[in-house]
Order: structure tokens, then C-alpha cells, then sequence
DNA sequence: CCTTCATTTCTGTTTTAACAAAAATTTATC
DNA sequence: GATAAATTTTTGTTAAAACAGAAATGAAGG
């Protein structure tokens, strides 16, 4: 990916400035594909990470706060993110016996093997993804990008 | 930045998928410090790429696909984007005397005055952002990151 | 208990983005 | 030159995100 062609300028940047559209770019480019992967299920990327969080809790119920904690991109309003995947029957809601504030959200059976398959096709897309580099270099970068 | 800490998660995760997720949560915290350096401006960040775009023209105006072309993030609807400049007076928009399907798009003083001011805190935001990093880990995390 | 305050979720509103199709103009072809 | 095709921008509609405030419940202090 060369940045100065992909955004067509010949001027010469701060390698600062550089840096950061550089983590843009590839950030659209991450956004792009693995949307594309999860179109055939109708899901947004958001939706898939509330889905994969809910696989995690291995039948625990999660709140909203603990999903909005965990999320990779927070948001505001989670509830209506939740509706979207109750829509689909992928999870469970309802209210906290024990704190009727809280809400206690579960992944389906049918959410759980949706997300298999999306596993797949995602899986598959962030190899593509990284494919010109190898595992040290990915280790070399990870290391880096620990320094943001 | 430690990313299983950020998205609280325990889970050992494939480097790759660890790799993507950490370019997303880096592009957040680049949005969410430019975004906010540039509030007191009242333009986003896309207007301002576009006010950048404009000033590299020179004083030759710049048409719509133009602008889309040099967008860092690519989105559909520029002409709602360059209302909004046409609206704080910091462009100006005309049709184009020689192919009247086209626009010609100037930015005009006052958005050059401005675009310097902003220039000033996005630096300053830039700066901050990659404060961890030496001159050198920043030549390398380029190379790395061109082999997306 | 009653009042106040804190927590958690929900709702309303406004902005922004995504997608598709329409309108205006130019270019090409017959 | 008329008609069809291509290019460029605009507009309409729907979906998503951001922001702020309301509602519901629980906890604390008198």
C-alpha cells in the first residue's frame, strides 16, 4: 500500500502526518473487507464483535455496560445495536432478576452458528488481509503499534 | 496501548486477528484526538482533508471527483461535504465555464486563515499521538505498514 | 420511610455515511 | 444533427453514529 499514490499527492509530509493517514487507510481498507465477508449475513462489523463477546462469556449473560466495555469501537447507544441482533434471533434479552436496572443478554444456538460461519469468512479475509507479511513481521509489528 | 487490556479480554487471539483489531483501535484514538482538536473549528475531519486537498491546488481549482480522488477516506456524497465548507465561507463553488457538468471548488481567504490555525493543533494532536516513538521506529513502522 | 444521589438503560434528535437513482451535460456514432 | 452512451454532480432515502437527556431502579443518609 503506498499512501502517496493511493491519495495522489506528490508533496512530501511530516512522516508524523504520514503515519496516521497511513493507520486510516488501511483502517477503510480492514472496515472494507471484512463488511464485505459479513454482508451475505447481514451483519455490521459491530454486530459480529457484540456476537463474538457474547460467545466468550460461555453462557454468562453480559450486561450492556460489559459489552460497551469490551467492544473494539465504543458507542453510544448499544441497546439499539442489541435490538438489531434480537431482530435476527441471534441473542437473548431480558431483565436482571437481581438489579432490574441491568439487562442480561445471551447468545442463541442460531446466533451461535451463525457466528461460526462468520468466523470462517472472517478468518479467511484477515489473512488476505496480511498476507504479504510474515509471522515475525507481524510479532515486529504488533510490537510497535503497542507504542500508540 | 495494550489492546487485550482495552477491549478487556484474556483470550489469546491469532496475531493476525490481534493485528487488525489494533490498527482499528489506533485509527479510533487518531479520530477521536483530531476530531476533537478540531472542534473549536466546527469542521470534521473530512472537511478538513478537504480544506488541505483545495490548499494543495495552488490556487487551481479542484472539482469534485478530484477531491473524492484524494480523499483519504473516499465517501459518496463530497457535494454535502463542500455545502457545508460553502456554508462557513471557506470555499468557493462555481460551475465549470469549460465543462459545465463539472464544479470548480476554491478555498477562499478565510478558509486558508483557518486551515493554518487548524493546521497549528493538528500538528500539536499529531505530535502527541506519536510521542512513544523515535524517529527511527517511525521510518520503520512505515515500512511495515506499506506491506498492507 | 422519604429524599437525594448514583447507576444503568432507553429514547429522541441531529449528523454523518452508504446506497441508489435522477438530472445535466458532453462525447461518440450513425 | 439526432440518438445513444458516458461522465459528473446532485438528490432522495435509508441506515448508522454521536450526543444529550429522560426513565427506571437501586443505594445511602437522615
Amino acid at each position: 500500500m503506498n499512501v502517496e499514490e493511493i491519495i495522489k499527492t506528490t508533496k512530501k509530509m511530516p512522516l508524523e502526518t504520514r503515519t496516521l493517514i497511513h493507520i486510516t487507510l488501511i483502517h477503510n481498507k480492514i472496515y472494507e473487507h471484512v463488511g464485505n465477508a459479513l454482508k451475505p449475513f447481514e451483519v455490521s462489523l459491530q454486530q459480529f464483535n457484540v456476537l463474538r463477546i457474547l460467545r466468550g462469556q460461555k453462557g454468562k449473560p453480559a450486561n450492556l455496560s460489559t459489552l460497551n466495555e469490551r467492544m473494539v469501537t465504543k458507542m453510544s447507544n448499544t441497546t439499539r445495536l442489541v435490538d438489531k441482533l434480537l431482530a435476527k434471533g441471534y441473542v437473548d434479552r431480558c431483565v436482571c432478576p437481581s438489579n432490574r436496572r441491568k439487562v442480561e443478554i445471551l447468545i442463541t444456538e442460531s446466533g451461535s452458528q451463525a457466528l461460526t460461519q462468520m468466523d470462517k469468512v472472517v478468518a479467511e479475509t484477515e489473512n488476505e488481509i496480511v498476507q504479504h507479511f510474515s509471522k515475525q513481521e507481524l510479532e515486529q509489528l504488533n510490537l510497535l503499534l503497542d507504542k500508540f
